[in-house]
DNA sequence: GAGTGGTCTAGACCACGGT
DNA sequence: CCGTGGTCTAGACCACTCG
């Protein structure tokens, strides 16, 4: 690792990175990559400082900021490893929806159809691909308990994932980032969300059980992997009656 | 801060803090009784380390800690500074709304009413204090250049900021956590919310030049101190056509 | 008991901002 | 130039997990 960068290069500005960023940016690149794989426990920090050749206190400051960046678990004791989707950790991570008293909720799943569509120019746009991309579209409901609560349309790049419509007739109810992370080694990392408050169109209203016109909460998500490159488009419409969409400021 | 906790105690699991977090911790409380004021120097790490009598790496963790809240700022080579809320910093970091470009907007204010009411046994849960306590209960309109886009009510317990009516005459237009900080030395610090689709009411419809029933984005938000206490309720109701609230999941 | 991560210390050197 | 925070190192000791 010191290699990486000479003295001159360390001190020209713009390319400068600390030691310890340099040597997270090739932890996230192996675990990105597959050399480190979802589950898999990492050398410990002794052994990793010696394969960077850096002191165990940079290799502990990057294990710090993975793990700040939920790419890594570490246990005292037992030792650091690649952060892996389950069903529960994905949705407490990414499904925000609380009941009025604030408890978290977990909906289940109908799916609807599944196509491949090219993408129009915003959807192209938004998951960083040229128009005309071909992309699976996933349709669903999810329900909290018996009441259908949210409408849903999933778009994935079918290049990110040629085989995902095969996995689908048996996967469906599975969380999608785990089916992601478990067939085709893609993690999500982080999303972005954008939301608006829209009227429920006809199809809406009717597998929502509301009128149409009825007031929901649309979410447009961007999922991203470890690199920060879009992998999914998700535009969910909540029912918000008794539901709602939880968020921390800081 | 040695003599803070004993060995035994320190050892004795429900009550054992970190000797970083103990420091942290007690640099909070200074911040938020106002012996450390904002916009303040405070002293350098070796200061610091030899006040609380632990190393100077210990401080930078604390620091560091407090950074990461935005309690404090941190520059090399000029020093740390309690954290100020300017209208700038205030509308960053807790206005989340943006438009279709995803560019970050900035509103300004149109007062329309401010009173005092009892707390409802609703308003009362959120904010932590008993029903019935006094609120100053403020409405106004928000707009983004000429467009009214937000409705808003904001509710804070009068014994919190006994004079905040007062100043809401002329200072009505500028960022209310910057009057908060500024003349009661309350600095919010985090929030929570929640948010719905609504239909807006006639009231609403009328201040935002939409229709009755249009479909509004209702963020609910709990505005905390330093300390985690609730200091403010703020409903606020947004006109979502060409803007949207953006967030980022991680 | 062996091995892991968590905490704490001590000190070196650097980059940056202001004098 | 001096004082600040930022990076990096080295090593001690502790708490936790598991065989």
């Amino acid at each position: 690792m010191r290699a990486v960068m000479s003295e001159t290069e360390r001190k020209s500005g713009a390319a400068f990175q600390p030691l310890y960023a340099q040597v997270k940016a090739t932890m996230t690149q192996w675990i990105g990559s597959g050399r480190w794989q979802p589950g898999e426990m990492i050398p410990n920090e002794f052994q990793l400082a010696a394969e960077f050749n850096v002191s165990q206190g940079t290799v502990r400051k990057a294990l710090m900021a993975l793990e700040a960046d939920k790419l890594i678990v570490r246990h005292q004791g037992r030792g650091t490893y690649v952060a892996r989707h389950t069903p529960q950790r994905a949705l407490f991570q990414f499904f925000r929806m609380v009941d009025e008293g604030g408890k978290r909720l977990t909906p289940t799943s109908q799916p609807l159809s599944q196509t491949q569509r090219k993408a129009t120019r915003e959807q192209a746009r938004l998951l960083g691909v040229e128009p005309g991309t071909m992309l699976h579209v996933i349709t669903r409901v999810r329900l909290f308990g018996a009441d259908p609560a949210i409408f849903e349309r999933i778009l994935v790049p079918v290049a990110l994932m040629p085989e995902l419509a095969v996995t689908l007739g048996t996967e469906m109810t599975d969380e999608m980032y785990v089916i992601y992370q478990d067939r085709f080694l893609i993690t999500i990392a982080r999303a972005s969300e954008r939301l608006r408050a829209v009227r429920a169109t006809r199809e809406e209203a009717r597998h929502l059980a509301v009128e149409e016109g009825y007031p929901l909460l649309e979410v447009v998500r961007i999922a991203k992997d470890v690199n920060g490159k879009p992998v999914e488009l998700r535009i969910s419409r909540y029912k918000t009656k008794e539901y709602s969409y939880a968020t921390e400021v800081t």
